[in-house]
DNA sequence: AAGAAAATGAGAGCGATGCTCTCTAGTTTG
DNA sequence: CAAACTAGAGAGCATCGCTCTCATTTTCTT
């Protein structure tokens, strides 16, 4: 199945990642909105019809380079939990929160392409959901490995769980593989919710003029959610 | 001042609230993205050269509708407001809350507009600012009230502020005019970004497979929000 | 090995966009 | 009333996404 078998398919399996590249340098100087398939074929030497032999349109294009993003994404912050010892799940937490923040700060482009307004009219492929999960897991693994040595303690219990959110929560457990009690879960929830809003925010401009610049909130934020979802000291 | 002197005046002012109306209706429709000028000179029965002499680029009539949007969003965050009884505190928040979610359903492309990722190369200008804090805002007084009368009782304290975040989050307590205690601000703070966050995720799929419908996850969530910034029951 | 089939790339072209320029008709101001 | 200003229309430019056709090259089948 990896052994690309004529030379044709190796060549196209190249091109297309060399469309994708050239898209990815595009879309980090003038962002989505403007990215243009005659651009890039015009970095390609190559005449835009022909493009199409490999995307058949622009949205496909993109959906290439979401997924990607997600993957990069995942990468970085896979790289970055390794680094900690893995029993130190609180320093582990605290090294992915500021991996994901260092990689949308360095592709800000990306990071709107997955995480800004998707584009209009356009759902998100299924090929999508799966790596975007990626950091969600790696949060609820964490979780999930203090609570299996009874080391999860939230800083406060909340407001109870109606059955509604609390089978939505086992659902997600479910399907995660990732079996912790649903008030956990959705605790880390919480903070997944919070990692990804502050970057947003602070990305995108909301927090201009107060926590700006945001590496003092961001640590601190992640500190607290992680006391929140109840990570050991 | 607000009185119109001229016809002439009155014409233009009135043509460019049909301009940004026309311009809304279409937002709704299409997104901004697809969102033309040709398209709302077309609907107006106009030249869409003659747009030009209202609103100088598409930019300039995007930034107007990202404006006009913030103080929606506002109007109705205060409407909301002042629908419980003024001293419960905690119904307040609970109905800001949810009016902001539901302004943003029911407008998800005036919602995307603000809070998605914005437009490439677009720096959002001085005006925007003050709109934008209104729900902000909001929130920071039922917070102080509630700090006034000695009601104010955190879920739990969370690490110790740094220098840096104690300073900003003085800063805003400043410019806000609303003398809060920093590390109460930033609870208050960490709330209104799980608020946006989570009506961001909820809107552009990001809880697809999870807690979607969102309606039981939110309503928790804000409940929970209540209790870490400290509103009483 | 030879011929059929499939894939690839180039070019022209369509409808549409944002925006500029020029010209005309109308309004306001001194 | 005349000069200055303003609003709108129309043509035009460069660009875009995308389609269609045609020639060339590669692969598969016999």
């Amino acid at each position: 199945m990896g052994a690309i078998r004529t030379a044709r398919e190796r060549a196209r399996a190249e091109l297309t990642q060399e469309i994708k590249n050239a898209a990815r340098r595009q879309l980090g100087e003038v962002g989505a909105q403007q990215l243009s398939l005659r651009a890039v074929a015009r970095e390609l030497g190559m005449a835009s019809s022909a493009l199409y032999r490999y995307f058949p349109n622009r949205d496909e294009l993109l959906t290439a380079l979401i997924i990607d993003a997600y993957e990069a994404l995942g990468d970085a912050a896979e790289a970055a939990d390794a680094t900690p010892p893995p029993g130190d799940l609180r320093a582990r937490w605290c090294t992915i929160h500021h991996a994901v923040r260092d990689w949308a700060r360095a592709h800000p482009h990306e990071y709107a392409l997955i995480y800004g307004s998707p584009v209009p009219g356009y759902a998100a492929p299924q090929t999508t959901i799966a790596p975007a999960g990626r950091v969600p897991l790696l949060l609820l693994r964490l979780a999930h490995r203090a609570h299996t040595e009874g080391a999860l303690h939230p800083a406060f219990d909340g407001p109870p769980l109606p059955p509604t959110l609390a089978g939505q929560a086992a659902a997600v457990a479910d399907l995660m593989d990732v079996p912790l009690p649903e008030p956990d879960l959705t605790r880390v929830m919480v903070a997944w919710i919070q990692l990804f809003g502050t970057i947003s925010f602070e990305l995108f401009g909301q927090l201009t003029g107060g926590a700006d610049p945001a590496d003092a909130f961001f640590h601190h934020t992640t500190d607290q959610m992680a006391d929140l979802v109840g990570l050991p000291h």
